[in-house]
DNA sequence: GTAATAGTGTCTTTCAGACACTATAAG
DNA sequence: CTTATAGTGTCTGAAAGACACTATTAC
């Protein structure tokens, strides 16, 4: 490093070109059954009438994790305690230099895990943010690097399901081990065997605990009725429930 | 959102506050059977005299990887083949509002495995760069927030260590087995049972390959000349090599 | 009654960890 | 010869997965 750039570097950095610094969403639920992502269509150029990730500018004196709750409220209308319910974490940040054209953006993009919500209202500030099926993305093109930003959210939530109780978050504060099992079969894609799940899951410390209490009618197609439990204490899932094989996908 | 908001958004991202966008390194490799960190002694303020993660400004036209590597590579005066056996991927990013003193700064922290390399050559342009044992930092203070990047970072390192092939990148091309366990009883901080762990790598496939070759001489105190391995195939490890139980830490 | 589901029992296989043992090499 | 290490054999316990079975409820 030249004596120059060290200067430059110690005491003037404001002299390096502007970039500019974006919190962008994969915000997550399960609907009907099935993964659903909160997207918005864009109104204007560029990626003009693409769908796109929700986000913004990160603003002064704002923390990158306030910023993305902010966006995801914003997009959803959701607020108070129902927001604070939703799981946000850091996913990755995104930083290709052409990545924007119209100037250098680097996105720090984050992972929301949230119950079943709503639709946000049309006509509202949510302007055209709408739950969009996972399984109908393929092969419709997202605005910017948006589809390679999904691609690494979705396997970071597939991911986490197996470690720490972060299923609990896609369902409500009261669900039976078969809504449970629901989530995992639908993030993972893969039916799973009811009787060892359900072993499973209350064999991991601190993934479940009871309520005591049990649902008011079985299922639509009869059936007794199940019990109900909340999320238990753990943050960490020991053992792990991992995912059946993916065998050499790896290699 | 308001139309003035959504204008500025769409069409003056220049309007919003300067941010600088930085990379830092959280470079770890092993000496003497101890895990060492890559530190800068600051020679200028803020935090003058602190040791601090090597990192600076991300160019213009720069990837944030190919930024984090060139900081690494002018640090460690490393290049060509050597620099590029080096592991290097994305930890997080790190933007609270006054962690610089300076002005808004989001560093977008990488984490690097390096094998045993030498100390920078006092005098270049690496400066004041040193490998110091990560034992000995507990109690000194570093710069900025780096304390809390150092300790990210040495975590998602053990983790890693579980899960991938990734403990190959701090030894050499040939190695032995008990080399590699030295690694990961380093990394984990806990002695492992040799026999056990003997067993364990062999069996998980793409971990390691053998050369056919074994070391020229037996142990320091006698011993058996050990077989050499090179690094495998695999890039997730299936089944992975778990760390001894953390038991209720996680809770 | 019929069909579907909640929840439990049990067996097999895989894997981690403890322990023991042998073979080889340095000094 | 003594001592330390490489590598293997074997047993035990934990846990995953396959399969079977009972009890309960809707219709």
């Amino acid at each position: 490093m030249s004596p120059e750039e060290r200067f430059l570097r110690e005491y003037d950095p404001g002299a390096y070109p502007r970039v500019a610094v974006t919190v962008d969403v994969v915000a997550l639920t399960i609907r009907d059954g099935e993964l659903h992502l909160l997207l918005i269509q864009r109104a204007e150029p560029p990626y003009q009438g693409f769908w796109a990730l929700p986000g913004g500018f990160v603003r002064p004196d704002e923390d990158l994790a306030a910023a993305a709750r902010r966006e995801f409220a914003e997009e959803t209308g959701l607020g108070g305690e129902r927001l604070r319910r939703v799981h946000l974490e850091q996913l990755a940040s995104y930083g290709t230099p052409d990545r924007d054209p119209r100037l250098r953006v680097v996105s720090v993009a984050h992972l929301a895990f949230a119950p079943d919500l709503p639709e946000p209202a049309a006509g509202s500030d949510a302007g055209d943010a709408r739950w969009l099926a996972v399984s109908a993305l393929p092969g419709r093109q997202l605005a910017f690097d948006h589809e390679r930003i999904v691609a690494d959210g979705l396997e970071r939530a597939r991911s986490k399901l197996e470690y720490t109780p972060l299923a609990t978050r896609f369902v409500g504060d009261e669900f039976t081990i078969a809504e449970l099992r629901g989530v995992y079969e639908t993030v993972w894609g893969h039916p799973l065997h009811a009787g060892n799940f359900h072993r499973k899951v209350l064999s991991v410390p601190g993934l479940v605990e009871s309520t005591g209490q049990t649902t008011e009618r079985g299922g639509a197609k009869g059936g007794p009725r199940a019990r109900l439990y909340r999320a238990g204490d753990a943050r960490l899932l020991h053992p792990a429930l991992l995912r059946p094989a993916r065998e050499e996908t790896a290699r």
